[in-house]
DNA sequence: GTAGGTGCAAACGCTTTGCATCTGG
DNA sequence: CCAGATGCAAAGCGTTTGCACCTAC
């Protein structure tokens, strides 16, 4: 019996969305590729606008468009995450591997549901700097009932 | 030598306003009278649409520009507070005269920080929403060093 | 060959602004 | 009176969409 050895090494973002192309029906293709290598090699929050003034360097006749759908896509895909910022922009990041999270409490039953919410992260650092503070680790907890330990208390 | 006994009560936010006004060559009108009053009566969160609709009603010939510009007055006098939520509308909230907090523990020299986060009570909410939970508390802490004790830990 | 993708420009939806007119102090 | 406010309509601005052409499979 042969054994075959699992490498569970991270795969790269091209490898997750090729995947999720193939299998729904999507096609590869050049401007797809050039979108998420730019934006992998990129700093994490990007706005569509940015993206596309990156990817415009070495994709000169790529349009809004194309990067619009594509950060749809992606997000659609579960690979990035779409949030709007008080600028007015709506910002893309990546997904990660792993994730911090953070806790949903039932005090009726116990049990905890996680969490994570990379906005709520973002405020928190965002207090921090507004208070020249230099945070080192946080906790988010709440407290309550979860949907049926709720809906046996309204019986 | 007289004794000016200062009654701390709250001021109305109609008082807080004409304050503000008086305090900074603006004029109160009609409008924003109407404006003001209709906002505070209805619930918390209001869009510009929705206030305008709202205000309609008693007010027929007001314009969007004039809820506009009365949220954004209100906001620069820290009377209301604006986000922008995940729908694409910019809400306003009037703000409160006392407020959840959430804190800041320094593990340097114990120093505990307060810090209140609107944005980040109302992501809860949606966190708390999302997984069908209903919140009757929550702690957001985050723990680390404050300005002081960083520079002092750098040398 | 054909379903799906791209680029362009026009359309969209929320918000801001220019301007002529009105009004509070 | 006149600085500031209002209402309207037009302009802004980020994002989405319609459409003709293109391309991966």
């Amino acid at each position: 019996m042969k054994m075959v050895i699992n490498i569970k090494s991270k795969r790269s973002l091209a490898d997750r969305l090729s995947a999720y192309l193939s299998g729904h029906g999507f096609k590869s293709t050049r401007q797809r590729d050039s979108i998420i290598r730019i934006f992998s090699e990129s700093g994490r929050h990007l706005s569509a606008d940015e993206l596309h003034a990156l990817v415009k360097k070495t994709a000169p006749g790529i349009g809004y468009a194309t990067v619009y759908r594509t950060l749809k896509l992606l997000s659609e895909a579960g690979l990035a995450h779409e949030s709007r910022f008080e600028d007015g922009f709506t910002r893309y990041e990546l997904s990660e591997t792993t994730a911090h999270h953070d806790h949903l409490i039932c005090t009726g039953c116990g049990h905890i549901l996680e969490f994570e919410n990379k906005e709520i992260e973002q405020l928190q650092k965002v207090v921090a700097r507004k208070n020249d503070f230099h945070v080192t680790s946080h906790k988010l907890e709440m407290y309550g009932f979860c949907g049926e330990c709720s809906r046996k208390r309204k019986k």
